[in-house]
DNA sequence: CCCTGATTCGC
DNA sequence: GCGAATCAGG
């Protein structure tokens, strides 16, 4: 794909609106992040803010972090349920809406719905797909955990995506 | 490991 | 001029 004067504003643009490489490089399509970067070079266009010539790293330096509260949405519980039908005794999970319930212990087995806000450029192999929200709004986003094994879903997700196929019940 | 931008250098 | 490889960093 060659620099059009039309991909050249677009880069243009979307770097100076802040975007990464990586997101222009996919905005553009054709093109890999190295492209963009050493195009935006080749333009003279300003880089991202660094040392001002100082070859100093000078890190900023992170100030002792205050313990953040958790931010969850909600969280899930398990609970054990008795089938009298085949005696089988099978765990649920249930989500629980944490905004109604304010205290509550840490828990280890505790699985997070809670979601990373992915853009859609962001999105890669080991990053949950799962989308949130109106995809025509502005808040639309991707959970974008943590995938194992390039499962297109966090293991939460996953759960919701795969149920099996509810159990057909004749209407008699 | 995921990501970021910066630089180099063969093409 | 181009961009993959590499470097350096968060």
């Amino acid at each position: 794909m060659n620099w059009t004067d039309e991909r050249v504003e677009k880069l243009k643009k979307l770097w100076s609106e802040g975007l990464s490489a990586s997101q222009i490089a996919a905005q553009l399509g054709g093109v890999s992040r190295n492209a963009v970067i050493g195009k935006v070079h080749r333009l003279s266009l300003p880089g991202r803010a660094k040392a001002g010539g100082t070859t100093t790293p000078a890190r900023p330096k992170r100030a002792t972090s205050a313990p953040r509260a958790p931010n969850y949405a909600a969280r899930a519980v398990t609970r054990t349920v008795a089938r009298p039908a085949g005696a089988t005794v099978l765990k649920e999970e249930v989500a629980v809406d944490l905004v109604a319930e304010q205290e509550f212990a840490p828990d280890a087995n505790i699985v997070l719905p809670m979601s990373r806000r992915l853009e859609l450029t962001q999105l890669t192999e080991r990053t949950c797909k799962w989308p949130i929200g109106d995809p025509l709004k502005e808040e639309f986003h991707f959970c974008g955990n943590d995938s194992p094994e390039s499962s297109p879903y966090c293991n939460y997700h996953a759960r919701l995506a795969y149920q099996p196929s509810a159990e057909r019940r004749r209407i008699r």
